[in-house]
DNA sequence: TTATTACCCTACTGATTTAATAGAGTAAGC
DNA sequence: GCTTACTCTATTAAATCAGTAGGGTAATAA
């Protein structure tokens, strides 16, 4: 299941980047737009900052804006910073592979296996689509 | 991400589909080979039973057996039982749709977009693939 | 019929995650 | 120098997960 987070994080980068300019957005403008509690919009706005996706300016007249184009910015990358690994197993997740302590062997594993093919397939999706693409 | 029911689960139905002839199979023996904890594991074969994927037989001799054939189990079907929900979002999902709160037209939310897509792509993977693909 | 085997069911618990909430701090701009 | 608005830390209530414990019940073989 999708986490809120990751919901009200796609809510807010898309809502950026149906702005017409790239200038700051303050966050009680999001908040309030896309009916988000303020204080957590806070924290996830201040994740996707620290991780490169947006910028912040201070002050009066502050708030957050795009640093790139929303056609330059895959879901892939934004999933990963909102939800974490793609994958549903860490076993076949790319970017955060862990061994699983109960399967003696991953290729002859059945979870292993039908769970490559869910990733893949969700990965393709996610290639698919930029920013760009959910704007309305 | 799966949780350990619905991995421990598709370990057991592979087992029991890997079985030579449908003759019930003890929980014990499941859980041996599986390395899965023997309780946790009866409630989930419970489960399994109850929704009609597995039959079991009690007394000496007895255990839990498969009902179809693994080539007739597709996985749509498993994954519900055990998962429940394929869609990342009640909003999209076909077995379990929910409104969502927040969202007030679903045809301009972006999150909805995103996740009709992955949805679509999973459920193709999981229409094919039935349990006996799963075997190794 | 009796002993054994193995399924069936309920209740509980500790750990972890989620979705906030509260409140104080700090930097930028007018 | 005051306001605005982002930044950070801490706390919390609720939910879910994963597993544990223990007893009950039904079917089978001897």
């Amino acid at each position: 299941m999708l986490s809120k987070k990751t919901k009200y994080g796609l809510k807010a980068l898309t809502f950026l980047a149906a702005q017409k300019g790239r200038t700051p957005v303050q966050i009680s403008e999001i908040a309030k737009h896309e009916n988000i509690s303020q204080k957590f919009l806070e924290s996830i706005l201040l994740t996707l900052r620290k991780t490169g996706l947006l910028g912040s300016k201070k002050g009066k007249g502050g708030g957050y804006y795009l640093i790139k184009e929303p056609k330059d910015i895959p879901m892939t990358t934004v999933m990963r910073v909102l939800e974490g690994p793609i994958a549903m197993v860490p076993c076949v997740s790319l970017n955060f592979y862990e061994k699983c302590e109960d399967c003696p062997d991953e290729a002859s594993c059945s979870v292993h296996k039908l769970m490559l093919q869910v990733r893949d397939s969700t990965l393709e999706v996610f290639k698919n689509n930029t920013l760009a693409d959910l704007v309305p």
